[in-house]
DNA sequence: TATTGTTATACTCTATAACTATA
DNA sequence: TATAGTTATAGAGTATAACAATA
């Protein structure tokens, strides 16, 4: 029995493992000046375009107050778009354009990359199980 | 085929995984005005008595400058001490106090029943598989 | 010259409360 | 009244550079 306090937790693992991860992601996206939570809303509007804003941070599990600076730097470098829906005037659809298609096309291709890098000491069925407890823990 | 462009990544899954328990896990400290910073310091320095702070740094891998602040804090409400070495006089020697240790002992019960709890949906093999692979990524 | 602890700084992520315009 | 988007703010974590004391 040579354990420290720590590294039994599976939370202190989850973290430590995170945090490899997360260093290169970071790196990853930067090279598309993209941002952990640009990548995320990027992704999430091409997967279900005309979303509204509330929608889009409870699919993501963020506070809808800090996804407005995600949308605006977004909005900002033309890759998404804002309309004012047409049924109710609070929300607004949101949109990817041409070119945020094609920027995150860009990102998507780097990060696959990158999990491939990061996670090659673990096997294909490793990944999958990885990502099967995980979701045990926060998907519905 | 219905899956969306982010829950294929490992990476993104254990970033969702993380915040469900990190969430419950900050709200379990605050009951003993911890941090998950100075939890795991107050870990670390009982597993190790003595230890400098650079290598208790490197070994929670986190920045020298930023376990700073989390050894004043913890020393100003006397549950470490910081005393010179008489080897080397730039380094210092960490160890908890005897309050230290109650107020970790008292934290690490809870920390327990909160690992319990999160984790309830996992079997007992399913957290050590989570540990495993966790491991892979982070550890040497 | 290199290392230890420290200070300063800045950026990201996150959480909460309150405002506005609409419903 | 309740909801969608927004603003403001504060806490926590993280990364980098530079300094003083010591090796």
């Amino acid at each position: 029995m040579n354990m420290d306090s720590l590294s039994i937790f599976v939370g202190y693992n989850l973290k430590r493992a995170m945090a490899v991860v997360q260093a290169d992601l970071v790196r990853v996206l930067a090279r598309h000046n993209l941002k952990l939570g640009t990548f995320t809303v990027l992704a999430a509007i091409g997967d279900a375009p005309g979303i509204a804003a509330i929608r889009l941070a409870e699919l993501l599990g963020i506070e809808r107050s800090n996804l407005v600076a995600i949308l605006d730097d977004l909005g900002r470098r033309g890759l998404i778009t804002r309309s004012a829906s047409l049924t109710d005037r609070r929300s607004h659809e949101l949109h990817r354009t041409a070119e945020g298609a094609a920027v995150f096309q860009a990102a998507l291709a780097d990060v696959h990359d990158h999990e491939a890098k990061v996670f090659a000491g673990l096997t294909t069925e490793e990944r999958a199980e990885m990502i099967r407890l995980c979701q045990k823990l926060w998907a519905t």
